[in-house]
DNA sequence: CTGCAGGCCCTTA
DNA sequence: TAAGGGCCTGCA
């Protein structure tokens, strides 16, 4: 177990703010997260957190995972300072959000099911995608041989004909994963788009969530309401440059959770 | 049992 | 460029 204090950091939060559909709560202030191949649980109080790995485990994968690397103290002063009470309160009620950096393809594949879809659905169709798998995140050349119906019967509905191109276009080196992270955002949206399935709002969450290009900003229903609602529906969040993708995060926390409490 | 959920694609005008 | 209908399916 290692063992370390730290701010801005709750792994409750951050299971619920949208972004990750692998954390799952496992007890009182205990949660598992998948991801990169390997499981990890988290034990959290306050402050106080541990991580069931080595302490060379946690510095190679999850400092980075975590973005502990980011100080989201001067992200919530600059918030602080625009005086939009809106964004503040945001901030103030998800203290402990980050933008975790998550595996690209794992993205592309969650984002693609995501459409019209909902979040219980979503997390039961990943979980029988990584079944067989023994959970692990299954890579493209492990779905090479699936059909359009394997897809289908694993509850992908429509969303099976998007998966089963892009599994496709990764295997025969139509598009290069690993070439997207050097591509400046707005090339990288449009590169993104070309592809059956991508549209603006899932081309976005790739690109925040497997790229940490926090430039995105990820336009859904929730955020479309909040934007609608507090903001007369125009919102210049070009205006944070590369906060936004984060203040995006804290205002769809903000809106999912903040009324319920 | 309806209605819909973290959109996207395609067709019209 | 904008607006609108259809789409899979299981969960509320």
């Amino acid at each position: 177990m290692y063992a370390i204090e730290l701010d801005d950091f709750d792994i409750e939060q951050i299971a619920q703010s949208g972004q990750c559909f692998r954390i799952n709560k496992t007890g009182d202030n205990r949660w598992t997260i998948i991801a990169f191949s390997r499981k990890l649980n988290v034990f959290q109080f306050g402050t106080h957190c541990g991580f069931d790995c080595s302490e060379d485990e946690f510095l190679e994968i999850w400092y980075d995972y975590f973005d502990l690397q980011t100080d989201y103290s001067k992200i919530k002063q600059m918030v602080k300072n625009t005086g939009d009470n809106y964004l503040i309160n945001a901030v103030n009620f998800g203290y402990g959000v980050r933008v975790l950096r998550q595996d690209i393809w794992e993205m592309v594949v969650s984002y693609i099911i995501s459409q019209q879809n909902n979040i219980t659905r979503i997390k039961n169709i990943i979980e029988r995608i990584c079944q067989p798998f023994s959970d692990k995140f299954p890579t493209a050349i492990d779905l090479q041989n699936y059909t359009i119906l394997d897809f289908q019967n694993l509850g992908l509905g429509y969303r099976a004909k998007f998966l089963f191109e892009m599994v496709q276009n990764v295997v025969n080196k139509k598009i290069i994963l690993e070439n997207l992270e050097t591509m400046p955002y707005d090339d990288l949206i449009q590169y993104l788009k070309q592809f059956n399935g991508i549209g603006d709002k899932v081309a976005n969450c790739i690109a925040l969530f497997g790229l940490h290009k926090t430039e995105a900003f990820p336009i859904d229903v929730w955020m479309r309401r909040i934007i609608n609602t507090k903001y007369s529906g125009n919102f210049d969040y070009k205006q944070f440059g590369k906060f936004a993708g984060i203040i995006q995060q804290y205002m769809f926390f903000y809106e999912r959770c903040g009324m319920k409490k």
